[in-house]
DNA sequence: GTCTATAAGACGATAGAC
DNA sequence: GTCTATCGTCTTATAGAC
């Protein structure tokens, strides 16, 4: 027996790694199996031992690449859930973050990529989602109960800032003009952490409506 | 002469439409020559008498597919600049648009795709892109101008606004779980009509400080 | 200008040696 | 478990008839 029991899952993990950082980067069609393999120092051969399709190994590789990414190294620092969510906004709208080679979120480099893939593929999406959403919802600062407290709104507020970082990040990939793509990112951080504050237009309706009385 | 002097233009009008019409749903590499040639009714031989490459129709049919798109429409229906934002932010982040199979916002569905292309079809995109956000920002609510009414924060209240419509729909587009789909939309739709009222987390700021004041 | 035919290559997946 | 070799298919792009 030449293969020790653990070679192959280590085997395994080499090419989900190097997956992850391939198909983060370029998206599923872009990247072939020998490139791969050959990142993670095998042959095409030897991919079919462990994956039965390609699409398999893209659903591991989205699941992986949110291990890896920035919003992960993050949360291993353990601090309060608002000053977390603070950190992830932060690090996730930077120039940093558009320009990395290596695990950047799939969330905003992919998402257009996993829409017409099969289901498997976007429910590991999903659960990215939602562990990302998660981080966001459980940072939110409080506001004033009688203004806009209920769990309604904490989610709706949560909701808005993941889709401005992944939409904010999505699109400066896209663009070429660097001026719009700083400005973009910018604009998405400074609305992102005032939403987290809680700047909400109900509440800003309350404060209208107070300073009136007054 | 077999073929009248408008005849070509006419075939490569059919082409690009039918480009844009599948590129915009499947993306970039989903799509064949030969499927866009048999919906343009015509044969894949023919397409190289009018384009030298894939990429070069896909650059126009990003171009296109926002000339088609649901936006497009709206700003035929002339009416002041506030409303048609409203109008444009609405029916963006619609069950519609998500589920539309023919001509949906090219920025949306197919961001991601456009990030790892050449330069040519990147500087489409950018133009969609700087259209989209054109409106938007023609279609912001004045705020006072003692609070809030500089040029600044209105590039970013409407950057924010076309980031949250393009990352809602993105992610929208890719989830498994419809409640959170729906949620999703939701969330970016009165976050968005929030931005465009002028609820800025400055306005809030100075509100505060009016309050504390009186 | 559009057609059919085909070149030239890449890809996903399988078979069999070691 | 991993290798080399190969099958079958699909793709972009070109050549030449009409």
């Amino acid at each position: 027996m030449p293969y020790a029991p653990e070679h192959k899952q280590q085997s395994r993990e080499r090419i989900v790694r190097a997956a992850a950082e391939l198909f983060s980067t370029k998206g599923f069609d872009a990247v072939s199996i020998d490139q791969v393999m050959e990142a993670a120092g095998l042959t095409r051969g030897a991919f079919y031992a462990h994956f039965r399709s390609k699409q398999e190994l893209y659903r591991e590789s989205i699941i992986a690449a949110s291990r890896h990414s920035g919003v992960a190294n993050v949360l291993k620092n353990l601090s309060d859930p608002a000053q977390t969510a603070r950190q992830v906004i932060n690090s996730y709208l930077s120039n940093e973050h558009l320009a990395l080679q290596f695990f950047p979120c799939p969330m905003a480099f992919l998402s257009t990529d996993i829409a017409n893939r099969d289901k498997g593929v976007r429910d590991a999406y999903t659960r990215v989602f939602h562990g990302l959403n998660n981080v966001i919802e459980a940072g939110l600062e409080p506001v004033e109960e009688r203004l806009s407290g209920n769990s309604q709104h904490r989610q709706q507020r949560a909701l808005a800032i993941t889709a401005l970082m992944v939409g904010g990040m999505a699109i400066a990939r896209a663009l070429t003009d660097e001026d719009s793509k700083a400005a973009l990112l910018t604009a998405c951080m400074d609305t992102a952490l005032g939403l987290q504050e809680g700047d909400l237009g109900s509440l800003l309706t309350s404060l209208r409506e107070e300073a009136m009385d007054a």
